[in-house]
DNA sequence: ATGCGTGCAAAATTTTTGCATGGGG
DNA sequence: CCCCATGCAAAAATTTTGCACGCAT
């Protein structure tokens, strides 16, 4: 359940200009203070890739470093998102996710209802419709959400591949 | 639009056939049995309309009744839920939102983020175009959400009028 | 009489917060 | 050195579940 084929950031070696560098400027320039802790969560967020539960993202940072508290992941996380560099997502099951949002443009997603991948689109089209109907209505979009749901083209069930063994 | 929804049900004279008397059959047919309280929470349901939370919910249906308890409530709201009287809404604040649902067509929404007042709309295009994207992608649509975030005119900055005074 | 519905409370989930301690700047 | 960050656990907030009892059918 992950497939998500975003164009890796430069993982050169001595790239610096990476979401950590972003961080870290943050951090500094609220004279907060960077922390193993910080660095480890974030280093894990930004390798997972794609729409992470704090479950999931505790669990990846607890095979390094083990006593890495939930509140702490809680904390960087919303941390994260301050800066700019996380967006916390909702979608209907009750975990809030996390994604990747450094330079990465506005986007929304196709979430399959059978094996989970999400999948993430942009669309013009759709965009400026939204405007015109927030117009009509007097409103001025700060933000929007829209998400898809349904069957991915390997879990639907009359075309060929099998569902994945879960209906 | 559509084809003027909601007939005043002129038909039938005696026979009450709002969503009371669906959930009623529904309940007969599944030998399930009514209650005080189902009849007093599914009123105060839908004479409450828009966007309602289980704990607005709660409180109305205890003006009355101040012994009814919240798992009924809630377990009484999944039937509704259930029979297609009501759906359950996620808006990102982390409170599951009722709104009822009887032979209403689908519908998204605009939330105003100042005032919190949640406005209805649909528009056939957007649809249309979410049925392209999920068929570029090898998705079959199930279902949807969108919702719009932003001012609504009179939370607007510049324009005129109050705020309401409740974020 | 049978079994569903209810209230109450405990449990389960997910996220936040208080507090004492330790470490970064 | 001072303040921030962390861990731990308790607290919150929301929703579910177990249980015994009572009422509708």
């Amino acid at each position: 359940m992950k497939g998500s084929s975003r164009p890796r950031e430069g993982s050169g070696s001595a790239q610096v200009s990476g979401p950590t560098a972003t961080l870290a400027a943050y951090i500094q320039e609220r004279g907060l203070k960077q922390s193993r802790q910080r660095e480890r969560i974030a280093q894990s967020f930004f390798a997972m890739g794609g729409h992470v539960t704090v479950e999931q993202l505790v669990a990846r940072v607890r095979r390094d470093d083990p006593r890495v508290s939930v509140a702490t992941v809680y904390r960087t996380m919303k941390l994260l998102a301050e800066c700019g560099l996380a967006v916390a997502r909702q979608f209907g099951d009750g975990q809030t996710r996390y994604e990747a949002s450094a330079g990465r443009d506005h986007h929304d997603h196709l979430i399959c209802t059978a094996c989970g991948e999400i999948i993430e689109f942009a669309n013009e089209r759709i965009e400026s419709l939204q405007e015109v109907v927030a117009r009509r209505h007097g409103f001025e979009v700060e933000s929007h959400r829209l998400e898809l749901y349904g069957r991915c083209a390997r879990c639907r069930p009359p075309g060929r591949a099998r569902p994945e063994a879960r209906p």
